[in-house]
Order: C-alpha cells, then sequence, then structure tokens
DNA sequence: CGTATTTGACCGAC
DNA sequence: GTCGGTCAAATACG
C-alpha cells in the first residue's frame, strides 16, 4: 500500500496543482464578469482544498488530510477495507458501532468566526476540550433530541489550525431523532430501513454539500460492515481534468454536478418523481445572496458521485410533497 | 422559569 | 500518567 502512493501522490500532485491554476483563472474570470456567488464560493472552496492538499502532500505528513485525499483517487470499496486494517493509528481508538465521518468546513468570505455551522440539525453543546497539538478547542456536541428522542448523534467542531477559516467538522453516529428542521427528517423517514442494526446509507446529510460554507467531506466508517460515502463535489480523475481543455470548472458544470448527481443517484423507481426534492432547486436559488443569516442553511444533497460504485447502496427517497421547508426552528 | 452554554471534574482508553 | 470524551453544576440567556 504504501509502495502505490508514490505514484498516487504523484498523481495527485499534478491533478491538485493543475486544478488550482484553473481554479484560480476561474476566479479571475469571476471577479471580471461579475457571474453569481456561488461560483466565488466554490472556486475559494477549491483552492482552499488544492492548498490544504498540497501542503499535505509536500510535507508528506497528516494523514488525516491525506485519507481523505485519497478518496480522490480510490473508489470507495477498497478504501475501507484495509483501512481498519492499516490506518490503526490515525484511528487508533475507534469506537465500534459507530460511524464517524469528518467535514471541512470553511466559512464563507466575511463570515465571523463564530459561524454557526448550521448544519441543518439541532446541536446542544454539552463540552470543550483543548487538543494536544491544536491551536483551538474543540467543541462537543450532541444532537438536541438526545434525551426525548434518544438520538446519539454527536459531532464536534474544531476549527482548522493554520486556516481559521476552516472547521473541521466531525460527525459521529447518526441520527434517529425526527427533526421537524431540514429534509434530514424526510430523507430519513423515507429510507426503507432504520434498523439500527443495519449499516444502511447514514443520515441523509452524509451526502450533503455545505453549501454556503462546505469544502470537504471526509467520510470513515468504522463499523463492521464499513461502508463510504465519499460525497466528493469533484469526484474527477485526473484524466478528466485533463481532457477539461479550456473549459475548466465552468460554472454550470459546478451547478449541474451538484443538481445532476441528487436526483439520479437518489431517486428510485418512484412514481412521484415530480415533487421530488422540489425544493433543491428552491434550494440553489436562495443560495448566493451574500446572506447568511444564522439560519439560513444553504445545504444541498450532493449524492455521492461513486454510490454507483457499490450497487448495495440504493437510496430510494421521496419527500414529502407537504414537508414545510420553511420549518427550520429546532423546536418540537 | 425553562433551556442552552460554560467549564471543571470525572472516566475510560492508551 | 496523559489525553480525549462526557457529565453535570453553575451560569447565562430568552
Amino acid at each position: 500500500m504504501e509502495k502505490g502512493m508514490d505514484w498516487e501522490q504523484r498523481c495527485l500532485l499534478d491533478v491538485l496543482t493543475h486544478g488550482k491554476d484553473r481554479a484560480k483563472q476561474l476566479q479571475k474570470h469571476l471577479t471580471s464578469s461579475l457571474s453569481t456567488q456561488m461560483g466565488f464560493v466554490l472556486v475559494d472552496d477549491i483552492l482552499g482544498c488544492y492548498e490544504k492538499a498540497l501542503s499535505v502532500l509536500n510535507s508528506g505528513a497528516l494523514s488525516e488530510t491525506k485519507s481523505a485525499v485519497t478518496m480522490l483517487e480510490s473508489p470507495p470499496s477498497v478504501a475501507n477495507s484495509t483501512d481498519a486494517a492499516s490506518d490503526q493509528k490515525e484511528v487508533s481508538k475507534k469506537r465500534k458501532t459507530m460511524s464517524t465521518r469528518t467535514e471541512y468546513v470553511k466559512a464563507s468570505a466575511g463570515t465571523p468566526q463564530e459561524v454557526p455551522l448550521d448544519d441543518g440539525y439541532c446541536w446542544r453543546k454539552y463540552g470543550q476540550k483543548d487538543i494536544l497539538g491544536s491551536k483551538h478547542p474543540r467543541g462537543y456536541y450532541r444532537c438536541t433530541h438526545r434525551h426525548s428522542q434518544g438520538c446519539l448523534a454527536t459531532k464536534q467542531v474544531q476549527k482548522s489550525d493554520d486556516d481559521p477559516t476552516i472547521f473541521e467538522v466531525t460527525y459521529r453516529g447518526r441520527h434517529t431523532c425526527k427533526q421537524s428542521s431540514h429534509l434530514a427528517a424526510a430523507v430519513a423517514a423515507a429510507l426503507p430501513m432504520e434498523a439500527e442494526s443495519m449499516e444502511k446509507p447514514e443520515q441523509p446529510e452524509e451526502a450533503m454539500l455545505n453549501f454556503g460554507t462546505g469544502l470537504r467531506v471526509k467520510t470513515e466508517e468504522l463499523e463492521t460492515k464499513e461502508e463510504i460515502f465519499p460525497s466528493f463535489p469533484f469526484p474527477y480523475s485526473s484524466n478528466e481534468l485533463e481532457e477539461g481543455g479550456s473549459n475548466i470548472f465552468p460554472e454550470s458544470m459546478l451547478e449541474n454536478e451538484i443538481m445532476a448527481s441528487f436526483p439520479s443517484a437518489f431517486v428510485s423507481p418512484v412514481s412521484s418523481e415530480s415533487n421530488y426534492f422540489s425544493m433543491s432547486s428552491c434550494h440553489v436559488g436562495s443560495f448566493g445572496l451574500g446572506q447568511t443569516s444564522e439560519s439560513d442553511l444553504t445545504e444541498i444533497i450532493s449524492a455521492p458521485a461513486s454510490v454507483t460504485n457499490s450497487p448495495d447502496l440504493d437510496f430510494s427517497v421521496e419527500l414529502d410533497p407537504n414537508f414545510s421547508f420553511d420549518n427550520l426552528e429546532c423546536f418540537s
């Protein structure tokens, strides 16, 4: 495994450098033509991502991010089995029967540092710790409905060491609560089965790209079966990138990426697809107004592009047409 | 007054 | 013993 890494790293280095270049170009272009703010945010994210990845590769350290990068290259099915065996240093104390997933959330420009980091769920802070080797403390959150509904989902939020605009959000467990807020509720409710014993498609949020602030998602399934949901916004390979030619990262592609991957991967032979997730467009539409009110949920579902690689996982999701998306409050 | 956050204590894993 | 995660009393907030 270590041997293959060399080639992969070189490849990655190439790709990332290339991509970074292009993203910069796009950024300039956007600046001049004043396109949608989404473009800016995305480009910003792209750059941040590349910066990080490159620094990792150059230093050869930081196993954590490395595994995130690895997902870029390798399909989901491969990463997990070896993951448990070889990457033990990173996950030395994995909790059995607990899924872990880390997102690297970049605060959009202008956003204050105490970003709400609203991901659609209601979290309650229950602790904070200074972490060895980290400049910033780590906050511990659990689902508000832990006691009322026995929801065991938790998350940890920590500001990135060197980039204060990036937050590392680690989700643990899954929501079993029915949140009145967010599509999570609807999606979760529609999931075929929620049985604890089954490693079904985890929380729908898993496959989400937090748009207003979203950056990167790393998924680590540490469960018995270990399924991985690499919901990578840019699931390109080095080849594709090369072929990109002149139109690299066109804005439309980015949007399509999300819009397209979403229903195609989630939708199953369900009759009512017209109202199916109609709010997704609403979300995209409302995005990019520079407004980041705290309850502003600029999220969207982007299905893992590689989900098609794992036939086992078929999401069948449908949304209650009556589902009110305005109901984003956390109260029940 | 009920709920959320803060913060030191506690506990289990290394 | 150290470290990370959680608990819970005290406090803040509405």
